[in-house]
DNA sequence: GCCGTTTTCGGCCCGACTGTTTTCAGTCG
């Protein structure tokens, strides 16, 4: 059992203990292992159970020792079976903790979303004590939410789990798996997990889906080309596709194509389909010289770029991991993160990176141990120490900076004028309507130290929407004020998203791309960015972090050259 | 349940919003 999936384990037994009025402190004292456990820079499993009794308590121990044996522990058991698996669905819901949802469960007897749902329908949930229309509402956008999301994975989640599929089925003898569809064309989530392989492969993965425990052949949904089964932890899609020989090319063509591609092109009276169907070629570079026109890698084929005049003379400048010279938003162990800054910025050394940018939360942020002045002066000399002895490598002093409903940033002047750059970020009060919620970005926008505009939409992919915005607005306030958008690199927020940010930079926008780390590994996030910003449309020189230390430091002072594209 | 002790039990992070109340509980980050 890995890290992560104690965590979880951890995390299903404080919902559980919450739901059943357990004592809060020992609740806590749950929550507090469980985040201790995610920090971790090792594997409990490589541990012996010397090592074990050596870092945690007694009855933590006895807790881990059990789940490390039999992926589950006795209470966590015994719970599971008190609550309805329903129950304990509805803890998902934006607006819903475990008061409200006990009062549901108990009070008025519901026990799955189903139920819910039909209750919150007949507005009755709103007559119960202390709920009311709005409360009712809420939930049922919830339920939406939670329904367009269920059955999907965040991309690194998608990727780690193709990546043991894959390795499982090699293992089984079965040869020629390709991945397919989302993983390919680097989508903001994985909706499915699909494999391409050789037709003649089809009866062992038969015989694989027969064996393999927590995968569900779904035999009424799958035909003679596809094999669909069902990932029973999370209820998403598992895909086989299989091609003779000669079509391998073909139908990998068109299980790697978004939809906006084949549409887009159809606009513009591009012979695609017509060429993919009856064109002989063997290879997607083949399929585009049919076609007369240059190569378009998966990740590409959105119908937002791929088609336009300039894409054979653009394609190559767009944005590419190598190019990346250093990453400018990032927690050390001052606010919530799990490294010192000198941990983190060897890191980068090793990657071949210039510079790093610190920007741990702010005072506001005290859920996250955000820094209060005296803290920030006392990072501030950590900083210049750690300059003084990795010259020429840099460390840049940054903040991110909690937008205040009103649009003000939490510090006064006289500290946001000492350091390099600043990123302000929301993180509370996320219910505001469309037009108060674009008037507070755009006052944080104006603010003289504002450097560059955090995750702006606050969304959490598969968990909760953003709030909405006037991108218009807010990406014009960006460019007024020489403020960088932010592209939140990490797979659940991945904000602002792509398509917008396409717009932020045909206007002439500078963006930055935000691994958001949290540790050192967090680094490697940003690759998910770079995805983005890719189908975005960023050229090298758009992207901040792309730029040398000297040029980086001037954009920072806001001296960003508006180039027309 | 854990921690730190003045060793045997008291305290455990918190500010602010939202929706429901009519002064506050629940939720969130």
């Amino acid at each position: 059992m890995t890290n992560s999936e104690i965590v979880e384990k951890l995390e299903d037994a404080v919902a559980c203990m919450e739901l059943l009025e357990y004592n809060v402190f020992k609740v806590n004292a749950f929550r507090n292992l469980s985040q201790h456990i995610e920090k971790l820079p090792s594997q409990l499993s490589s541990m012996n159970e010397e090592q074990l009794a050596g870092h945690f308590s007694k009855s933590m121990h006895g807790v881990l020792s059990q789940l490390l044996a039999t992926e589950t522990f006795a209470e966590l058991g015994q719970m599971e079976e008190q609550i309805p698996k329903g129950v304990r669905s509805m803890l998902n819901i934006n607006g819903l903790g475990p008061k409200k949802v006990r009062v549901i469960w108990k009070d008025a007897g519901i026990e799955t979303l189903e139920m819910l749902e039909d209750f919150c329908r007949s507005g009755k949930l709103s007559l119960l004590k202390g709920f009311g229309d709005k409360v009712q509402q809420s939930i049922l956008d919830g339920l939406g939410f939670l329904q367009s999301a269920e059955g999907k994975w965040l991309m690194h989640h998608g990727e780690a789990l193709a990546k043991i599929l894959k390795v499982e089925m090699e293992t089984f003898g079965i040869e020629g798996i390709q991945e397919a569809g989302d993983l390919v064309t680097k989508a903001e989530v994985v909706s499915a997990i699909d494999f391409l392989l050789p037709l003649s492969q089809k009866e062992k993965v038969k015989k694989w889906l027969e064996i393999r425990p927590g995968i569900l052949w779904q035999k009424a949904e799958s035909g003679p080309f596809c094999l669909s089964a069902l990932f029973m932890k999370n209820g998403g899609k598992i895909r086989f596709y299989f091609a003779g020989g000669d079509e391998m090319a073909r139908t990998g063509y068109l299980l790697n194509a978004s939809p906006g591609h084949w549409s887009e092109a159809a606009k513009q009276q591009i012979p695609l389909y017509s060429v993919w169907l009856k064109g002989d070629y063997k290879a997607d570079g083949q399929l585009f010289q049919l076609l007369g026109k240059s190569e378009v890698p998966p990740d590409l084929r959105t119908g937002h770029l791929e088609w336009k005049e300039e894409f054979a003379s653009e394609k190559d400048r767009l944005i590419k991991a190598e190019d990346i010279r250093g990453c400018l938003h990032n927690h050390s162990n001052y606010s919530d993160g799990k490294n010192t800054i000198e941990e983190m910025a060897l890191r980068c050394v090793e990657r071949g990176w210039q510079y790093f940018g610190i920007a741990d939360h702010s005072k506001s942020a005290q859920y996250a141990n955000g820094l209060f002045e005296e803290r920030v002066e006392a990072q501030w000399k950590e900083i210049d120490a750690l300059n003084a002895k990795m010259a020429p490598f840099r460390i840049l002093k940054g903040i991110e900076s909690d937008i205040l409903p009103d649009g003000r940033l939490d510090y006064d002047a006289a500290i946001l004028s000492g350091f390099d750059y600043v990123v302000a970020s929301v993180h509370s009060a996320m219910k505001m309507d469309r037009d108060t919620a674009t008037q507070r970005l755009i006052r944080a926008i104006e603010n003289p130290y504002t450097s560059i505009l955090g995750h702006c939409s606050g969304r959490i992919l598969l968990r909760r929407p953003g709030y909405p915005l006037h991108y218009n607005k807010i990406i014009d306030a960006c460019i007024a004020n020489g403020v960088v958008i932010e592209i939140n690199a990490h797979p659940s927020r991945l904000d602002m998203d792509y398509e917008n940010l396409a717009g932020a930079l045909e206007k002439g926008a500078m963006i930055s791309i935000n691994p958001d780390a949290h540790d050192r590994d967090g680094m490697d996030m940003i690759k998910y960015g770079v995805w983005m910003a890719r189908k975005a449309g960023a050229r090298t020189e758009r992207v901040l972090n792309a730029l040398s230390l000297e040029n980086v430091i001037s954009v920072l002072k806001k001296k960003i050259p508006v180039l027309p594209r």
